[in-house]
RNA sequence: GCGCAGGUGGCGGAGUGGUCAAUCGCAGCAGACUGUAAAUCUGUCGCCCAUUGGGCUACGGGGGUUCAAAUCCCUCCCUGCGCACCA
């Protein structure tokens, strides 16, 4: 086999290429050594977890699930667990007051979405080792009251309160619930029933993941691999992407709105971006980084992130669309189009057709000068402004409307 | 179980009988600026009707006092802290 060294060293360099992009920003126990078996040709057992609390998934996730990807094209075994027991529970990491609970019907809702989302990042339908997606319903749910007080046997108060989160909420006098408490050991329990080799999670996972580890060791005499990855936070404000606080790129934006949302970010992003969401090889992306203006660098992330999710065409059409409507602030090509009767009010129509919440928030609009007829390109400031002919409005930063009147 | 402190808008946090839809900060939205953003400046930021202006709902839930309550009283629920309990 006089190829076989050929291959391996190949395997090593493209393992080492993998670990050192920047989306992986610790392993333990130990790098050294999860790089020698990723790079072996024996499979390892790697998953990703997270619990399906949202309806949408933004970059940051789907950093995860292309990292995953490239541990599976190297031969490993991956797995996709959704943590619909846990996301009933809560994870209290990252947050200082106790999440809402979820019910089973918005856990299952979520779950097929995210699952349509991170479609475009993995081949589900490989002919060969297809990622596996699994459910911790499967195995939660059938632990009795014993099972879990064994479970919790392994870990002591003092080890759980350890953990940062918790510290903190102690010293702030802010609750914590036993349930939360229960969360590490539930999640940890997963390494153990999915009998893994490796663990992929956020860097803000890492207390619930080496709760894993402790536990896989214990119960099954197994050193799992922690894997974490950045959180692609912004790097001056620290800010995380969150849909609440309606920050961020989300995996369900068509190719058009996914563009913009790219471009909307912070410049500061776009590295980021390039290194997390991108396969483009690092140096170039330090090329890119140092030579192209802010704008043209956001462009290029922008375009190739919108590529992975919805095509070479749509993404190139939308960034056409992108600059026509926000660099020469031209008119999209396709804009929704309304009927009314003639000399409807205006206000109204934008209300029905949810372009604004409500009346009050459209007076805002108006009075704020953010409607504006692109026919004369005049300010419509007039709340009572009646429709009489066709007309098409831009209201806002990027919305428009075509309205006809019968 | 007892005692003390507290529960206000998406979040933080003021307000302790009328002038409170509720100071202020963050986030959001809009305008200006720009190479897209960011930063900055300005405005806005419950809902409904309206030209100024008016109405409705809201300060953990329920009840009460009062011409008038987020603010006072009663009661219930929830949280933190302390004490007690530790069989």
């Amino acid at each position: 086999m006089p190829n076989n060294n050929n291959a391996i060293s190949e395997r090593l360099e493209t393992a080492k290429k993998i670990l050192d992009r920047g989306v992986v920003v610790g392993v333990l126990p130990d790098k050294e050594s999860f790089l020698q078996r990723l790079a072996s040709n024996e499979p390892m057992k790697i998953y990703i977890g997270a619990d399906p609390t949202s309806t949408a998934l933004h970059l940051s996730h789907a950093k995860n699930y292309m990292l995953l990807e490239e541990f599976r094209k190297l031969g490993h075994e991956v797995y996709v667990l959704f943590g619909n027991f846990t996301a009933k529970i809560g994870d209290p990491s990252g947050r200082l007051t106790a999440r809402k609970k979820l019910n089973d019907e918005e856990v299952t809702k979520n779950v097929q979405g995210w699952i349509r989302q991170i479609k475009p990042l993995m081949d589900f339908d490989a002919q060969v080792n297809p990622p596996k997606i699994v459910y911790n319903n499967d195995w939660l749910s059938k632990l009795t009251m014993a099972d879990v007080i064994e479970l919790a046997s392994n870990v002591t108060v003092q080890q759980m309160i350890e953990r940062d989160m918790f510290a903190k909420r102690i010293n702030e006098k802010q609750p914590i619930f036993l349930n939360e408490f229960m969360y590490p050991l539930m999640q940890g329990y997963d390494s153990v029933a999915l009998d893994v080799d490796a663990e992929l999670c956020g860097s803000d996972q890492t207390f619930n993941a080496l709760m894993g580890r402790t536990l896989l060791k214990k119960l099954k005499q197994k050193d799992k691999f922690v894997v974490t990855v950045n959180l692609m936070e912004n790097p001056i404000t620290h800010e995380l992407m969150s849909k609440s606080r309606g920050t961020g790129v989300f995996l369900d934006y068509d190719a058009f709105n996914m563009y913009s949302a790219i471009m909307a970010q912070p410049d500061e992003m776009t590295q980021i971006f390039l290194i997390n969401n991108t396969r483009i090889p690092i140096e170039r992306i330090e090329e890119i980084i140092k030579a192209e203006n802010p704008r043209d660098a956001k462009m290029t992330a922008a375009l190739e992130i919108a590529t992975v999710f919805h095509g070479k065409e749509s993404a190139n059409l939308a960034q056409e669309n992108w600059l026509k409507q926000f660099s020469k602030k031209e008119i999209p090509d396709e804009i929704p189009e309304v009927k009314v009767e003639s000399g409807a009010l205006l206000l109204e129509i934008l209300v029905n057709n949810k372009l604004v919440e409500s009346k009050s928030q459209a007076r805002r609009l108006f009075e704020d000068g953010a409607v504006r007829n692109t026919v004369d390109d005049e300010k419509i400031t007039d709340p009572q402004f009646k429709v009489t002919e066709t007309i098409v409005l831009k209201v806002g930063k990027k919305n428009f409307i075509k309205i006809l009147t019968k």
